[in-house]
DNA sequence: CTCCTTAGTATCGAGGCGATACCAAAAGGA
DNA sequence: TCCTTTTGGTATCGCCTCGATACTAAGGAG
C-alpha cells in the first residue's frame, strides 16, 4: 500500500463514510433514519427525546422533528407526551424497529473490524477516539459517552444495589450504565 | 475509556461521519458536493468523467447528473464534450473551485489526524484499509486506488521518461502515478 | 401576571437520491 | 449496409433531508 499521509487517512474515512451511506440507503431506510433508530436503541431513558437527538445529530431542531415525523410514519418509532413536562416528547422503538435493526447495515462494518488482529482494534479505536473528541471539542458539542463514564455516576457496591445519577437524582439499574446519556460530562 | 469492543467502533465511524457530515454543510456545499470536487482534485485525466464518479460515489447515474449540474450552476465544475467519444463528458474544476478546496472542511479531521503518534497513526492506515476493502469486495466495487499501485502501470526507468499504462496504452506523466484511476486494479 | 426560556411543530426552498424512461453515440453482428 | 445491443448521459417524479424562519405550548422566575 502507498500513501500512508495523513491526507491518505482523510480519504479513507470519507470513503468508508460514503460506503456507509449507500449500505444505509440499499438497507431500505435513508442514512439518517438507520442513526436514529441506533440511538434510541443505545440512548438512556432520560435521552429519549427529540431534544436530545437533535444535539446528537448535530442537526437543527426542525430537520430532526420532520426526520422522527416520516418514522413514526412509518411505525418505527412511538412519540408521546412526557407525563412530568409535557412539553417534552418521550420516543420509543417500535418491535417493528427492533426487528429491523437486526438487518442493521452497519453490522456488516462492525463484523469486518472483529476480524482485525486485537492489538490493532485496540489501536483504531483509540485513535478514533482521538479524532472524534477533536472534532467533537471544535465545536463544543456534547460527548454522549456511556452513563457509567459520567462524573455524575455513583456506583453503588452493595450487592445487587441498583447506581444512582447525582445529576438527575435517579436511582440506575445496572443495565443502564452502558447506555449513553444526553447529560454525560466524562470524569475529570 | 469504556467498551472497546467492536460495536463500539462501529459507533464511533458512525458518529465521525455524522460529524463531517454536519461539518461540509456548515461550510457550504452539501456532502455529496464536497465530494465531488475532492475526487475531480484526485482523479486522472481518464477518471474525470460522470460514469467514474458514479462507480465511486456509488450512486445512480440520475443521481450524479444532477449533482454536476447543480455544480455547474454554481460554476464550480466545468463540462465539455469528449472529442474522442460524443457520447462522453470531460469534467474539470473551475479555479473558484479550487479557491474552494482550500476550505475543505475535511482538512479539520485531516490535521486532527496529523496530531497522533507515528505508529498509531500507522495502524489507523492500516486498519481503515482493511475495513475499506472488506466493504469493496463485499459490494463488488472499483477500488479506486492510485495509478502506480496498478497492475497496468509501467514505470520507465531510462531518466526522466513518462511511465505507461498498459491498459489505456497511454504514455503517464510522473504527476500522474499518485491519481486514482477508475481502471485500477491492485497489482497480484 | 408578565417576561423569558425551553421543547417541539409547520412551512418553504434547495437539493440528494432511486426509479423509470428516455436519447445519442459507439460497437458488433449477419 | 441495416439492425440490435451496449454504453454514457439526461429528464422527470416522488420521497426525504436539511437549514431557516416563524410559530405554539409549557414551564420557570420575578
Amino acid at each position: 500500500m502507498t500513501g500512508n499521509g495523513a491526507e491518505h487517512i482523510g480519504a479513507l474515512i470519507e470513503r468508508i463514510g460514503r460506503l456507509l451511506s449507500t449500505d444505509a440507503h440499499a438497507a431500505g431506510l435513508l442514512p439518517v433514519q438507520w442513526e436514529v433508530l441506533r440511538y434510541l436503541r443505545r440512548a438512556n431513558r432520560f435521552s429519549r427525546t427529540p431534544a436530545a437527538l437533535t444535539a446528537y445529530l448535530g442537526l437543527t431542531k426542525g430537520t430532526v422533528s420532520q426526520t422522527l415525523r416520516a418514522l413514526e410514519g412509518r411505525g418505527l418509532v412511538r412519540k408521546r407526551v412526557d407525563p412530568g413536562d409535557r412539553r417534552r416528547r418521550c420516543l420509543s422503538l417500535s418491535q417493528a424497529a427492533r426487528q429491523l435493526l437486526l438487518q442493521d447495515p452497519l453490522a456488516e462494518t462492525v463484523a469486518a473490524t472483529r476480524r482485525l488482529a486485537a492489538p490493532q482494534r485496540e489501536t483504531l479505536a483509540g485513535a478514533l477516539e482521538a479524532l472524534l473528541s477533536a472534532r467533537l471539542e471544535a465545536r463544543e458539542r456534547q460527548p454522549f459517552g456511556q452513563c457509567r463514564d459520567c462524573r455524575y455516576f455513583a456506583r453503588q457496591h452493595a450487592g445487587g444495589a441498583p447506581h444512582y445519577c447525582l445529576l438527575l437524582e435517579e436511582p440506575l439499574a445496572e443495565e443502564e450504565s452502558g447506555a449513553i446519556c444526553h447529560e454525560q460530562r466524562p470524569v475529570a
